[in-house]
DNA sequence: GCGGGTTGGGAAAAGGTTTTCTCAGGGGGA
DNA sequence: TCCCCCTGAGAAAACCTTTTCCCAACCCGC
């Protein structure tokens, strides 16, 4: 398995340390340590001695002690209390992504939403000198039931809600909304619904102003969203409102729906009236949740909010900190990107 | 935000350490650690005096020292390559939350399927002297792309093909396809067909083969299973081969199916022809994927793999395995739950 | 031959904690 | 009065690595 390394010293009871390497090389372990650090002045000659012993004996350094040393533990903790959600998934990949390339590994403290725990797990990474934490949960306008606002560490926020004064990386729910409404336009879309989840949601009123301002920007009439559950039967219903009483003239042509579980329950009702996707109405969701995306009939254009490039970024931007490198505090909004599929048709030819 | 304890040190540059601790209650470090963790001998009011100084500085170990000391970290590795899976979350959660209360960390290990990444990350691992390793995936009869066969400290499978000689802890998938079955039975179904994935799955053929028991074990008889993808579009066709040719005496009156997508597909299919569930076939699908299962019309039955037991089981598996405990070696099952709810009948009154 | 600079390498402290050993003093029994 | 044991507490080693400081030897020019 391993691909040029000598053999692996096999199941050998206590690790090789750098007192062995040198000794075995008839240094100091002083020597030992420089050389294969690279630091000190030595003929090439000793220092090549002094690695070949040390990759022969499988020398790796004690990180414990290394940390205890450098006050760096090279760890970082990552927080959420998005336990079964499909946003955090990407994110956590995406920080842990980011991180492992530079050695930094990742704790994973699952919250929930408990106080109890979120204390627990934010003393157990102090204790264990964790060089920054990474805060992320299942929405942008959340806070974690967790007190980050000082912790002698730096602290990054990625969609959830950040301290005052904090460093956050959100996703641009507004940019992603324009892309899904601008892209009707240019298709030739003229009556373009939305139907999304309940007031009580941040992006919710984000996304629906942003509807709105590209209807007017482009002499479009914008009634007003409509809000409701984020679910399907939600799509089911609205669909029932939008195309239920008015003559024909007065239907949508499009619905652009705030995530994707709506925009399928729109599709399937749509299909039940027998109204056609996307000949009738374009419809496009948001999250680009593939499993349901591409299982819909007709597969479904969907907004993407790049969560692991997100989850990459918030582990940059915390490792810079980190390195003592001054960050402006703030939100920082990254731009999703939209995945055409075919419920929202293409160019006429 | 904190309960009881006095005000945290806000943004002290250094931690406290036991040094400052002792010469702050006029003893030696020595007696101080001892005072501290409930060793040695002294006077209670000495102890008393050494704790209440360490709670006034807001002391709290370096866990690093510790670590280094005690040669236990309290640190296990979570290794999974399922990044965007359903599967490993709620796996994840579990192992962390079973492992928290005793004051171990878990470090998350995307490892995708890469080797170089696998390797970067038990390297990494090993280095930071972590306890011992949970290795997790999305697919039962696979193998992680990394060797832990000889690594020195424990590693618990979980979800994922374990090493010859290994501790594995599976769902136990046959036991879970008879709960759905025996239900079927129960209730009076005589003709259950099974539509499910691809062959190339052991889970496929456990399944399949606890389908057919049950049936031979009531005198019913068995067709071939259905194999196809884990896709609603094979629930659809699936379906259509069911219910399409021969007379409506030939029909299922139960489908069990190996996943919810699949028996999404099949529920929608069978509303499309105006064959009622659970009145004329009852469907019963696999993995209580909650989002999906209560998106159904109507909601779904389904076999659930209580895969958050499953990592909480893994969790304290390793743990004991840490702690010296020998453990026998072997996959482990545990038991499914079957989730019920309005896709698969109810008992005639 | 001698002073100064360079070269190669070692000794030791530091980092924070735990644990084993040691020691001083006091009390009790003979 | 002497001896032994117990009590309370401190000194120091240990864990493993990094880094600073130091030293011996060598080379060079004068």
């Amino acid at each position: 398995m391993s691909t040029d390394a000598e053999p692996a010293p096999v199941s050998a009871k206590p690790p090789v340390t750098l007192r062995e390497v040198a000794a075995a090389a008839g240094v100091s372990v002083a020597t030992a340590s420089k050389a294969l650090n690279g630091q000190g002045r030595m003929t090439a000659e000793t220092r090549e001695r002094i690695r070949e012993t040390a990759r022969l004996l499988g020398f790796r350094p004690n990180s414990l002690a290394q940390s205890l040393l450098r006050k760096r533990s090279f760890t970082v903790g990552l927080l959420t209390n998005d336990t079964y959600g499909r946003f955090s998934l990407p994110l956590m990949a995406g920080v842990s992504d980011a991180l492992v390339d530079k050695g930094v590994s990742v704790f994973l403290c699952n919250v929930e939403d408990d106080q109890r725990l979120g204390q627990l797990h934010v003393e157990a990474m102090l204790d264990k000198r964790v060089d920054g934490i990474v805060a992320t949960g299942k929405r942008i306008d959340r806070h974690l039931p967790v007190d980050l606002s000082n912790l002698r560490i730096p602290v990054v926020y990625a969609f959830t809600q950040p301290d005052p004064g904090a460093v956050g990386l959100v996703s641009d729910d507004a940019g992603g909304a324009r892309l899904a409404v601008e892209r009707f336009v240019r298709l030739g879309r003229r009556r373009i619904a939305h139907v999304t989840g309940p007031a009580s949601f941040a992006v919710v009123h984000t996304r629906a102003e942003a509807w709105r301002d590209v209807l007017k920007e482009n002499g479009l009439a914008a009634s007003e969203p409509l809000l409701g559950a984020w679910s399907e039967a939600w799509g089911h219903d609205a669909v029932a409102r939008l195309f239920g009483k008015v003559g024909r003239e007065g239907w949508p042509d499009a619905v652009f729906c705030g995530n994707d579980q709506i925009a399928r329950g729109v599709i399937d009702a749509l299909r039940e009236r027998g109204i056609s996707v996307p000949d009738d109405v374009g419809v496009i969701g948001f999250d680009n949740w593939e499993i349901v995306a591409e299982a819909t009939r007709p597969p479904l254009t969907s907004v993407d909010m790049n969560l692991a490039s997100l989850g990459r970024e918030a582990g940059l931007a915390l490792l810079s900190l980190v390195e003592g490198h001054p960050a402006a505090p703030g939100i920082r909004k990254l731009p999703c990107r939209l995945v055409v599929r075919q419920s929202c048709g293409s160019p006429p030819q």
